[in-house]
DNA sequence: GTGGTCTAGACCACG
DNA sequence: GTGGTCTAGACCACG
């Protein structure tokens, strides 16, 4: 799989690889309906613990991003992916803040900060998306 | 002080402690040359453990935000306040990448991302700072 | 055939089939003496495996609620429905007990709480009973 | 503690836990702000793994019931605990189906399967809390 | 074969 | 000392 982890980050493992697989639902690499790999396979494949992989696909199921199934496994959300519910615009904001403020204080403008992120974001919904929206 | 902390996050009380006083310099309420309460009052004030306030503190002295004397106690750096460097420009990427990634996933559209990114921005720089620049 | 699956729940399928089978007989839609679907047609029906509609309706038999015949097929006990024996009031009690500790727990007054288990009682009865008893 | 649980059941100890948790909460034994013993006292007291008691607390602090603090330990929700919410109100419906369903084929009636309920919520609210409402 | 549960044991950040 | 994370390995229900 095209996940990349960095075992050396402070970020728990478990959590880059649901941002991991976040973004690849951004991107369009992961589709509705998609099956993504077993955690046994997908454990042993990005040489870490299986438990580790559970955690990342509950965390993302709990959230409504996937589906599990006993025996079909694990799939993208096909019913009704989650929207921007108004605890996530608060969510969003919160994670903002924090990022925002040392920008600001590092002196950077409104117009820049808000660039970078126009650019992030263009950059994780990726070019797989192209011509399929808007 | 005006710091208000949340016992129950799981964001470490040291990092939101500093991240309310970046947020606090990111809105002018604390100037350069501001002095800083003591780890002790403070600790105290906020009902939190010492170790905590100073592993907060030194956390923003190491990146060089704030400034330590033995005796004068915690003040806002005076002497230049780190820029926009390109290792900040790279963290500050990549915590985007987290956030847009899921906005996208949700249904978010590019405009109004940015626009959240710029209100924000502009929320935690604050009214205080108006007419400072620009 | 009327019964209804969520594949996403984490409640077994043979069990979410053995209850809706169970509120079929509740509510009269099945009535002692009805023939049920072979397991081969019920399971191609609600596209779920053989040993899954199987095990439901084992279950069933076992505890005396369906006669399983080796041609005549699977078939609505017609010699006495089981009980209200000891050990089903025990095992009703056990639990009601975990969700009655939590509507408690939420504040939900004794009143409320009876007035829920009666409606819902009186809905998997179904009207299709009018007039049976009573 | 005053926890008891079925090694042998097929109930998941974990939920058996919450379960007794909750009951405890219901009964007033457990007093909004009491602390619960840590993960690894209660596990060596229970003579389970850290993990299992873990989950527990878990899953009742994302619920809302619990508050997780690093230092201080579990502690039972003080700031406003889960109230009767709409999905709530729908998950006991959906619960006491399976139940009433079950009850109703067995030939209990209405009064009596309603005053099983009533029993019930007042054996598990205990006689602890006479005299707190009403 | 799949995920769910449980155990045992380890290291670490936090406070 | 506490919970958080991760690993390794086991058994089982489900399908």
């Amino acid at each position: 799989m095209w996940v990349e982890l960095d075992l050396q980050s402070d970020v728990p493992i478990y959590e880059q690889l649901a941002g991991q697989l976040m973004e690849g639902m951004a991107s369009g690499r992961l589709q509705p309906g998609d099956a993504l790999p077993s955690v046994r396979s997908l454990a042993s494949d990005l040489g870490i613990n299986l438990h580790t992989v559970n955690k990342a696909y509950q965390a993302l199921r709990q959230e409504g991003f996937l589906q599990i199934h006993r025996k079909q496994g694990v799939v993208v959300q096909t019913q009704g992916m989650p929207g921007v519910t108004d605890s996530f615009v608060a969510k969003l904001r919160r994670q903002l803040r924090a990022v925002a403020a040392e920008a600001a204080v590092r002196g950077m403008d409104e117009r820049r900060f808000a660039e970078e992120c126009r650019e992030v974001f263009r950059a994780v919904r990726g070019s797989e998306r192209s011509g399929m929206e808007e």
